[in-house]
DNA sequence: TTTTGAGTTGTTCGA
DNA sequence: GTCGAACAACTCAAA
């Protein structure tokens, strides 16, 4: 037990005690650590998280708190505007000095600096570091001191820096207050749904620290062998899954980075090699929404490219619910959205998919998208949803032309095609067979009937012609042009 | 400053 | 069935 002064460490999106920096800043100075979580959604604004993003957080608390409860701490818990909250843990406690991790999405920037200064402006020791990104968004550029804006060359740049630093590991014992502030109960935040629909995320996930690292041992072990190879078929567990586990810094790129050189070391890959993989490009695309995020901070809600701007979006409630509820009569775009609101999250190739069907088969802007995906995804984060739509959209950086549009039914020969993932989500097409199943309203009515399916009863028609909304959506776009 | 090569993830059409 | 070209021209990043 320690009478000098204590350090608060904030916890925020990086609920984890392995390669923390700011636990480990806080440590090194040798008093008392108090570890803190401030629930301050309403300071979130615009994009405050979302009810997936909150379950998930509910259950990373409670997995953060026993990791502490193990080291002789605790995690205390308060609701409020942060900087409110963290004074008055500085005066209840005696503690002098806070330390976070940082954030990089503009709002969260702009509330982290101001807590900053008005910290330092106490007196008070306020100090922030990284451990969500490879590299700072700030510390990478182009030749000309520019920020990157298409990939290839962002990620040859980072891959030419050495290798991030190793992981620290977390400390074994954390040393306790003279006394405990008061804290909330965790149930008392109201993250958890009032209505039960979390099930299927409890079925599906793991949150907190120990099962991130599980999830990462298990895709290292099962899966990046054939990562390049099995990443885009739906029905495949072939990718990591470890998307939400980062978002919510249960995991950090470093480990993941460093456990895949270790992995490949083992099995007789060069380092090389490694680091140029294709999963590790994945994490490339993680940061460089980030450093986009970043550099340019309106494109959360405006486009990157102003060119489309003015694009001739549709207005049809109608269509947006059918697509929510997976209920297009397209059965790829319905299994992904189906996917996504029983689990809380959608393999990454029907992201694209069901995404271009909104965007260019409905014609429905894409931040309309973008906000659903962002209350229902268990890995929300704002950089990477921003960039995925906006990529679909053809407004964001290195974007698709507008002209290349998906087909759902040709991915869905191509990716999944003998409908294993289809019938997963489809319980009324289970019965088509491999020739049908993928657009039943191209199926003979002696198929349909020895299926049980009666489209428009037991399934819907689709609710547009893909080929008519294709060169719709390309008429606009030409237009738009001029 | 100018030039040049290149750019995650596609579809369709016609040979 | 397979293959290459067209889609439409643009912007970025580096030489």
């Amino acid at each position: 037990m320690s009478t000098a002064p204590a350090s608060l460490v904030w916890f925020r999106q990086d609920l984890r005690l392995d390669d923390n920096p700011a636990l480990l800043a806080a440590l090194q100075r040798g008093a008392a650590v108090i570890p803190v979580y401030i629930d301050s959604r309403p300071e979130g604004g615009d994009w405050a998280p979302g009810a997936a993003s909150c379950w998930w957080r509910h259950h990373s608390l409670a997995a953060l708190e026993a990791r502490l409860r193990e080291r002789g701490s605790r995690l205390t818990l308060r609701r409020g505007p942060a900087l409110a909250a963290l004074q008055r843990l500085c005066a209840e406690t005696g503690a002098d000095a806070v330390y976070w991790n940082r954030r990089y999405e503009p709002d969260a920037m702009a509330r982290d600096g101001a807590v900053k200064q008005a910290l330092r402006r106490q007196g008070m020791v306020a100090e922030s570091r990284n451990s969500a990104l490879l590299a700072e968004p700030w510390q990478v550029a182009t030749q000309g001191g520019a920020p990157f804006q298409v990939f290839t060359p962002f990620w040859r740049r980072v891959l030419r820096e050495p290798d991030p630093p190793p992981p620290q590991p977390a400390p074994a014992r954390l040393a306790a207050p003279a006394s405990w502030p008061a804290s909330e109960p965790l149930a008392a935040l109201g993250l958890l749904p009032r209505i039960g629909w979390d099930a299927g995320l409890a079925a599906a996930w793991r949150p907190g620290e120990p099962g991130a690292a599980q999830r990462l041992e298990q895709f290292i072990d099962a899966s990046l062998g054939v990562y390049a190879e099995q990443r885009d078929l739906p029905a495949v567990p072939a990718t990591s899954r470890l998307s939400p586990h980062l978002h919510h810094g249960e995991l950090g790129p470093r480990q993941v980075w460093h456990a895949v050189l270790q992995a490949a070391h083992e099995r007789g890959l060069g380092a090389a090699e490694a680091r140029t993989g294709r999963f590790l490009a994945e994490l490339g695309w993680r940061e460089f929404s980030h450093h986009l995020l970043f550099h340019f901070p309106h494109t959360a809600t405006q486009p990157l490219r102003a060119a489309l701007a003015h694009f001739p979006w549709r207005e049809d409630p109608v269509a947006l619910r059918a697509w929510q509820r997976g209920a297009t009569g397209v059965p790829l775009v319905d299994a992904g959205m189906r996917e996504l609101w029983a689990t809380g999250w959608m393999h990454n190739r029907v992201r694209m998919i069901t995404a271009s069907f909104l965007v260019k088969n409905l014609r429905q802007h894409w931040l309309r998208g973008a906000r659903w995906f962002w209350d229902t995804l268990v890995d929300a984060d704002l950089a990477a949803n921003t960039q995925g739509w906006q990529w679909t959209a053809g407004c964001g950086a290195d974007a698709a032309p507008y002209f290349r549009v998906f087909n759902p039914v040709t991915q869905s020969r191509r990716f999944d095609p003998q409908g294993v993932y289809l019938r997963r989500w489809l319980p009324e097409l289970a019965r088509l067979d491999e020739r049908a199943i993928h657009a039943p309203w191209l199926a003979t009515a002696a198929a349909l009937a020895a299926a049980g399916v009666r489209l428009g009863i037991d399934y819907p028609q689709p609710i547009v012609d893909l080929a008519a909304s294709r060169s719709a959506a390309l008429g606009a776009w030409r237009q738009l042009r001029g």
